[in-house]
Formats: C-alpha cells, structure tokens, sequence
DNA sequence: CTGTTAGCGCCTTCAG
DNA sequence: CTGAAGGCGCTAACAG
C-alpha cells in the first residue's frame, strides 16, 4: 500500500549491482555497455519494483531537464490550443514534458517565461504567436539586457519564482492599455536577448510565425497565402474589397493584408486606404469594424477580408445583426480556417493554415531534428459559400 | 555575454553570507528568520547577479516540484482548451508551472501520465474530461496494481520516461476502436489506485467533470443543466425531441441524455427510446446521427438536442446539407457553450458552462485552497435562434 | 540569529 | 566491464 519512491540504488540492490551499472544498463551510457545478463537482472529488478526515474534528479545531474515549454499568447484561442495540439504529440514521441505557459498577451509574461525556461534548463522552448513591434530603433544598449530578466524580488518572476509564499509571487498585472513601447514593457530586445541566452546555455528555441533575429522559426507564409486567396476571390468576379486589417504593428495581420491588397493592385482592383480598416485581432474587433463598414456612407464592399477566422465570424455576425446577410449583401473571407469553425454558415472562405503539423515542425525544429532553421508553411485556400463566385455581369457600383 | 547560471552560492559569496542564510533570506524558511540588513544584502546580490533559484534542484531538495500537471483528452478541443485557460491563470498565480498532457484519449496514457506525476512528486494533478465506464465489476485484485505504471521497459510509460532515446519510448497506439474493456486497456481500477498513490504521496487531485471514488472534484451539473434546458424548451412550445446521446458508457453524454429526457418525460412529453440516438462526442458523430435521423421514416422531430455544441453544429451541418434549415425544419440545441461558437448561425441554443472558471476551481481545490471536496458548477440555459418560441398553435404532427 | 554539514537521486569521471 | 566516490544546487537539521 505505502509506496516511498524507489530509487535506482534499491534497484541496483535488489539486482546485486552497483548503483553505477544499474544506471548505465537503464539509461544506456554512452561511453560504457554492461554485460548482457546484468543488464538483464537490472531492468528486470527495476520492473519488479517498478521503478521509473526522478526528472528532478536526472535533470540536477545531467544539467538539463526533459522539459518542453511551450508558450502562447491565450490557450483557450483555437489559433493557439491547434498548436499545442501539435506539439503536445511531437513532445511525447520525442519522450518530453510539456510545460505549458499562457501568457495572456503580456511580454513581460512571455519574457520571464523563457527566463525561467533558461534557469530551469529546459531541452527547448517553442514561442508560438506574433508580437506588437515596437517603435523599432536600432537596440541602443547593446546586448546587455540588465534586469529584465527574472530576478529574485518577484517583480518579473513567474511561476515557480522566488519562494516566498503565493502572497507576492505574482506577476503585476500589466496595464493592459499600455502599447508595447516606452518605459512600461519590457526593453526591446529582451525576449531576443533572452532566447538567445537560452540558446547559448544549450537549449534549443523555435518560433512560430514570427521570426526574431537569426532564431529557428517555422514561418508562415502569410502574405502568399492572402496573395492567394486575392486572387481566388478576384477569379470568382469579386472587385471592390474592404480588409479588416488588425492592429497596427501586428506582423501577421500586416503581412496578411499587404499580401492581399498588394495582389490585387496587381490585378488592377486596388483597395484604397480608406477600406482598410485597423481593429483588434479579435472576434469583437473583427464585429465593431464591420459595424463601422456598414455604418458609413458610401456603400459596403462587395467582399470583406478579415484578416483571421475569428474575426471574420465576428464579422459576419455584425453583418447579420444588421438585417444583411453573407453573402446576399457582403462576402466575407477570413484566414486560418480554425476547425471548430469549419461549420459556421455560409461556409467561411479561408485560407487553410496546418496548425498542429505547424505545432509538429516547431517541436522538430526547437529539437534540432530538422535540418534547416526555418520553414515556411503555405496555406491553402479553401472557397467556401460565404464568397459565391459572382455572375457575370453583376453590377459593379463605383464609389 | 556568457552566463553560466547563477548559484545561490554565488549569491552568498557575493552578500557575504553564508549559504544556509541566503538561501532563507530568498525564500523565507518557515521556521528561522533572517536580520533585516543581512536580509536586504542577500537580496540586493540577488538581484544585481539576476539570480533565480533552479527549480529541479529546490524539487530535489524540498521533496516536491512546483508543477502542476493537467492531464485533458484533447487540448485542441475548445472545450479543454477553455479550462486549460483557468487552470493556467490560476496556477500562475500560484506560482506554478503547468505541465500538459493531451492523451488523445487514450486511457493508457492518461495513467501513464499521473504515474509520472506521482514519480516527478508534482504538486498536484488535474485531470479533465470523462472516462468511459468499464463493465464495472468489483475492482477483483484489489490494490495492488501491479504493473500499470511506468516501469522501466518503456511499454507504459510516457513523457519522461526510461532513458533510451526516443526509438522505442512511444506509447503503442491504442486500437482506437476497442471499447475500454478486458484486457486490453489498463486494469479498471487502475487510474483511481495511481491518483490514490499519488495523494498519499502528499500531491493534491482534483477532478473535472466525473468523480472517481471519493476524490476531489469539480462536477458540472450535467443532468440538471439538460433538464433545465428541456424545461426552457418546452415551455417554448417543443413537445417532440429527439436527443444526440454520445456514446454509450460514456457519463458526462449520459447525464445529459437522461437529465433532458427526464424532465420531458416529467412535463408530459417523453422521448421515446428509438430518437435517443448513439454516436461519436464528436462533430462527425453530431453529422452522421442527424443525418440518419433525416433519413429515416417518419419525418424529424420538432427538435433536436445534441449532448454538446461540437455535435449540435456538426447536427446543424447535416441539416444544411440536406437542403433543410434550422431551425425552419428542425430546431437544434446544445449543451457548453463554447466560446468559439457564440456566433454560429443560427445562434445555438445551448447551456452555458463557465468552463474556465472551472478550472480556476480545479486548481483551488488540488491546491487544497478551498474548503470542501467537491464543487458543483451549474450552467445557465442560453436560449438563442436556433430554437424559437413555437407559434401556440403550431402542428404537432404524431409519428 | 548565523554558519557548517549532510544529504535529495542520479550521472560520471576515476580507479580497480 | 564494474565499483567507489564526487558533485549538480538547494534545503534542513544540526551546532555555534
């Protein structure tokens, strides 16, 4: 009934060893082989007793942990969870604990994370999910990154930070209005400077999305895919476009948008500045701009592109709370094609993003299983009803 | 720019202390106390060398790691997802690392996994998500499980596991279509006798959705939130239902089942046993069972209620598909409210399970922060388009 | 109140 | 090929 942990040295009793062997015929030294028949009374002593390995210590002795962190801006996002998916299967084949960290869209969450990461030498760390880019000057300090780190007061600590109790352990709260930029945030460059001292100490890193610096990074090919599926759209007739673009200073939400409306200034139907509009890279914010599109004079598009799936879902419940309808009165075209969306109706146009194969390529990459440092993964359009192919001769209503 | 990890040795060094007193000026040591100017010294050479303890080595010393394990089938899936939001968040606040595992539903690796929590002494362990019942006989042999664990041959064991590389650590993938049952999967009895071990162990537990023996556990009022639903719909003038039911043995999918019938059968208007209808807990399960139900003789219920959202939308897809509509032709209800599908159209009606509070709860209650053992959330009926009020004179035709 | 001294469980040089 | 001994970074008895 009790059960205190059993240890390699009761198993190296019990098979009339000593600890040294036992270890080496259960983990395979590298360097030293045990004769067979031992090696033999070990693993059976050790499944009598049903011993299995303390991480903690392993980890102590061989100066690295079977740890994989994983980090996401929010893990209840399909966006997100998709990918952790993936790498929640890569870990385990490659017989590694995923740690798992939401950071709720705080840098300085994500920053103390991948400190963490570092302090408590994880094999490697996946950073999944874009950054605002800052103001961008050249990284006046240099490398040194003084003390945005996680130091022992707590105040850029997180879990399993300083010991002191839950009572103060806790991350402040960010003022979540506060833009990336100025005194408030981390210094710019600390989450690379971080990442790359968590390389350099041996850790393997990857990126998911967005590169940074020189880092391993499984990039996606945002504005090729929304290049693509401009053109698929242009092809069904479609010619007066609106973006709902996201925020300034979003990556991926600029990339998506640069991708589409410079392919279809390419085929001569530009979109003109006016039609595209910033907003939150969410459901909401995909709602509100559209209410705005509707609202103002002059007339909706023919076709609006939201620069993700939740967004557009947003989108079109704005469309239909305004007595439209998709895509009677509007098409609307969104971007990731989020499985659990793939039945909202009218069907959502998308593009196709393999987000648990992304999750894979990453855990393959952090691991240095995969030869290159970054690949790219090119979405798929994928037409659905919400953007018909429009008739012929559909009247085209200029502005 | 080289930066072997900093040692609290080193601290100590550097404040002019000893070890024994650095280490309890950073974490306070319960029982002594540290002078207030030694203490300020120890903490200004921390922070000035950016020190953070290690956490394997504190694991080691201490006899505990500061994890927190959360064991979910699916984290891809919304609904696990969504409390893996909570659980996060909460545990951060804790100061805990979350360490995921996504079991894919296999039930050999969701023992596997506390297994490894119990041997990695986490501080406590979550496990998400119902089990399929057994035939559920007396648990015969007892407690001792005698070889369900993660022994040292790798065949049971999972992330973590037994050194040898990654060539032979995978868990063999389960027959995906063999009922947990005989002897095949790990012995009934077996997941309850791990948690057990792990609690006595000193490591909190708690459950989310399903008891299992007399541990902590967060319930989701399962029968009452479907009867509440039943009730609400009736009262909007549905008298013939026909119900999505899950798979058989499958608990949470039978509460719901029995909890909507019950209440009708209360008010007047049973369900008869041939529309409760099995199938997958999944979208396609939710596709293919609406569709047989279009299918066969004997024209469609008045409405239609699948045992969670994922199927109600994958029911309101096989409805579209058939040149029907919701809720014209049928109207359909769920049971979740997944966050990701509030925009669905028609809006689906549904009952509102405050998922990630949940697992904020589960946290509290493995931490052993809140009072009782066990907690009951209670979902909220969310009456949306998908089932309108019935004009009161509308036909009822008899089968 | 502070410093010294053992370990925690495991891996890994070193001898044998 | 095997055993003995040291140490990873930290905490927790013990002295002083």
């Amino acid at each position: 009934m009790s059960d205190a942990p059993v240890t390699l040295s009761q198993v190296a009793r019990e098979a009339g060893v000593s600890l040294a062997t036992a270890s080496r015929a259960i983990n395979g030294s590298a360097t030293r082989s045990v004769r067979e028949d031992l090696r033999e009374r070990v693993l059976e002593a050790a499944r009598r007793l049903a011993y299995s390995p303390d991480p903690s210590a392993q980890a102590m002795a061989r100066g690295r942990t079977t740890a994989l962190g994983l980090v996401v801006h929010d893990i209840a996002d399909p966006y997100f969870s998709t990918i952790a998916a993936g790498v929640a299967r890569a870990a385990e084949q490659a017989g590694l604990i995923v740690t798992l960290a939401s950071t709720e869209h705080s840098s300085e969450r994500e920053l103390a994370f991948v400190e963490l990461a570092r302090r408590q030498r994880s094999r490697a760390i996946i950073l999944a999910g874009g950054r605002l880019e800052p103001a961008e000057g050249p990284t006046a300090e240099g490398g040194a990154v003084a003390d945005g780190g996680a130091t022992v007061d707590g105040s850029a600590t997180v879990p399993g930070g300083s010991g002191v109790p839950a009572s103060d352990g806790r991350v402040p709260e960010p003022s979540s209005d506060a833009p990336a930029s100025g005194g408030a945030g981390p210094a710019p460059g600390a989450l690379e400077a971080a990442l790359n001292a968590f390389q350099e100490a041996g850790g393997g890193v990857a990126l998911i999305g967005q590169p940074i610096g020189g880092l391993p990074v499984v990039e996606i090919a945002n504005a090729d895919g929304a290049a693509d599926l401009a053109r698929a759209l242009h092809d069904h007739g479609y010619r007066r476009f609106a973006v709902l673009a996201g925020p300034a200073g979003h990556r991926t939400a600029a990339d998506r948008t640069s991708g589409f409306t410079g392919a279809l200034a390419e085929l001569g139907s530009p979109v003109a500045p006016d039609d595209v509009l910033a907003c939150p890279f969410t459901r909401d914010g995909g709602y509100s701009a559209m209410r705005g599109l509707i609202e103002r004079a002059g007339g909706l598009p023919e076709l609006v592109f939201a620069v993700n799936d939740v967004m557009a879902v947003g989108a079109m419940a704005a469309v239909r709370d305004a007595g439209l309808s998709v895509p009677e009165d509007v098409a609307v075209a969104g971007f990731d094609d989020i499985h659990t969306l793939r039945d909202v109706s009218p069907g959502l146009t998308t593009v196709r993003i393999p987000l648990a194969e992304v999750g894979e390529l990453a855990t393959d990459l952090a691991l240095g299983r995969s030869e290159g440092t970054r690949t790219a993964v090119r979405g798929e359009v994928v037409l659905r009803d919400s953007t018909p192919r429009r008739p012929a001769g559909a009247p085209t209503p200029d502005a």
